[in-house]
DNA sequence: CATGAATGAGAGTTCATTCAT
DNA sequence: AATGAATGAACTCTCATTCAT
């Protein structure tokens, strides 16, 4: 069970210019082999190609993606596609480069104008469960090739860490604060709580096809679940 | 990001008849399609292919795995192998069937003359973690086929259920007797922590190579801090 | 498309003996490579594979008979049909042989107490293409396999040159007596009239299921047709 | 006996706008799956396919042919085939689409400035059988295929039945006239004759060489006497 | 830059036949 | 004689990649 600890949640109590720099290395794992484009037209080739990628990718899977699907989305021949990748591998690092932003920014920051260890943590599993459903196909997706291509296991596992240590600064820093359990290490309770909320995330938004009967998980109710068992995990005080 | 719900840990507080009953859905999913061999030079044969294809699914995954690969390897004709399966998937199958006693049953069971919640947890968690380690390729060739094949999907999903029933059926009994927090859903706690530990165990035995720098995880310390955070998370009592 | 003319019908007013001694050829065509069992069990095994054969053939043609499908149908091992016959060749002679009785000897000899061309010549094809309906699987099987094995070509061939040699003599015969028509040769009326007919036959009862609204034919309309086009064909007096 | 019943003989006394109306669907029974090729090189490529293609089948069979002698013959690789067609029996349509046109069109039409039937007849029939004997290894291979795949045994029906339904019309229009015995079912009549004469066509052109001593048939008293059997089958007057 | 046909290595599968038991 | 597992040659089809136009 790859549980994806490549997107991680969680709560963030740190500066933000901090954050900045632990994303930066996920961003550009890939070798950019070919150049971009010079011309118009091939800005926008280039364009359509990733595009028509990310469909199939989402459609067939990256596997079952065969070249040629592609380019005919894409409306193009099957040649002009090595104008600009080298192979799949490529575009579909382009297609991830694309989506990245939105995947790695919850959104949603801080909560403004509050302290309450609690609220700030129910804002971070909001805002990162949400970007996780808002891009749940390519989560998906991305688990599928981290299974078979080493680089994008890496690119996983980049995105993970991030997420975790910046969760675990958080952790640090409550218990600093004296509002968490000293007794836990922080960066592996990040790791412990982080995977909860990504699991949880994968299934509901990913696996939920696979669940027959089952009602699909209430957003609201996913979220303060995660938050109440994260709270109480680290032991934050006047819960109840 | 795949997490692991097929194989998820926890505590085990009911009888064990019921629990027998839950883990046999996941243990037949496979149609025999062919006949077992009735002479003896033909179960040799292949219990070889079975080995054979462990080794070589563990080696080189399964996409990778070329039929003839294991033939070889089990020293025999290629056209043999289809005496005893159809295809790849029906030997991963039986590769798999034979490997899941030790994946179900974590050996554990009860903790012998106790009934605090927090002593069995401990056990029930150690001995999931243990068997995970155990059989940690099988479990990264099962994430990996997962994303591939429908079946093994299923496969999964029914072993993952079945911890989960297992462990929500432990979490109602404790908030019967006043012992765990009730405000949440047994069912969704039980994802959620279950899960949690599951990440761990995915983290820290099949991804961890991909961890370059990071010292291993010590055993102990993965035990007792999944245990610390269950427990907390549903607040059981008497924690310092 | 196939029609049959190794099996073909007409007028039979030559002697009996003459008849035989046409039909004595195709009987053995194939070479006896195995000899016959010496034990009973073994005479039962062999029979036990010719009717196992004659039916997996019958339902699924013969290049789609598997010899395993033979056996299994027998009820015995792969390797026991090795020691009966040499290969597929071998048991569809051994099938035919076995059938070829009634497939020759259409079953009505002559009309009893009447010189009447027509009324000898309607009970001729009467016969032919009855004996053709109860084989008309067997036949099928036989057009099948000729067009793909040179032996039951020649089979065939010897067997249609039978029928079109006896329906010669009978047409010459009629033009010595002066009832039928001087100007065909004997030899080319006769192929070509018992071709008509064994068309009609491979149409009616072979490739009956093939066509999709129209009714089956009515077999009396059948045999009347083909008789009363046949004596016109050659002239027979007092006709209307 | 195969006979031919796919490409059947006669006599055309109908208007040619009926005529073309029929024969209309024999002529597209197999869908274009790929799609035909866009540059010059391409057809060139393809026609160079479907005239290999034609070579093997008639000198191995449609069953012993294999794919790569095919595009060894065209000298081309064997992925190339791909592009043209999706297996065997496509190219297979591709041949007898090919050579369709001359297949159904013996080419005579009517014999000019005459309405004597004989003289009619015995035009249709040579022109059936010249163009039979033109494309006698092409009518094997259909016999053959015909035998083996379904797809095939349709095209050969509908053949068949443009054919015998074309007669049919002139037997009645014959007949209305009164030239023709009205006794028998114009349908059941053509078919009868109309197979005569396919597999006169059949043993004079595709299995001659079957006979061993035999001289082989004279075309022209093959023309004359299916034509005399056929008008006397009919009974036209005016017959010596 | 775009096109789309050509390439060819390589994998899975079938099944008649053999042969040790 | 019977058994049934073992053999391995043969063939089809896929698709990423190249390259002439």
């Amino acid at each position: 069970m790859a549980s994806d600890s490549s997107k991680v949640p969680g709560m963030d109590t740190t500066a933000p210019e901090e954050t900045d720099s632990e994303q930066a290395p996920p961003v550009a794992p890939f070798s950019q082999l070919r150049e971009p484009p010079t011309t118009q037209r091939g800005a926008r080739t280039r364009a359509a190609l990733v595009k028509a990628a990310r469909k199939v990718f989402e459609r067939d899977g990256y596997l079952d993606a065969r070249l040629t699907d592609i380019t005919k989305e894409a409306r193009c021949a099957a040649g002009s596609f090595y104008t600009y990748f080298a192979n799949k591998e490529e575009v579909l690092a382009a297609v991830l480069l694309e989506a990245q932003e939105d995947m790695m920014h919850p959104g949603m920051g801080r909560v403004q104008g509050t302290d309450d260890p609690h609220a700030v943590l129910e804002a971070s599993n909001r805002a990162y469960l949400a970007a996780y459903k808002r891009n749940a196909k390519l989560m998906a997706l991305l688990e599928q090739v981290a299974q078979v291509e080493p680089e994008f296991r890496e690119f996983r596992r980049r995105r993970g860490d991030a997420f975790i240590r910046r969760n675990a600064r958080g952790i640090a820093d409550l218990q600093a604060r004296g509002v968490a359990d000293r007794e836990v290490d922080p960066m592996m309770a990040s790791r412990a709580l982080s995977g909860m909320v990504s699991v949880m995330a994968y299934n509901a938004f990913v696996r939920s096809e696979e669940q027959e009967e089952d009602a699909p998980v209430d957003f609201e109710e996913l979220v303060s679940t995660v938050t109440r068992l994260w709270a109480n995990a680290l032991r934050f005080p006047g819960h109840r």
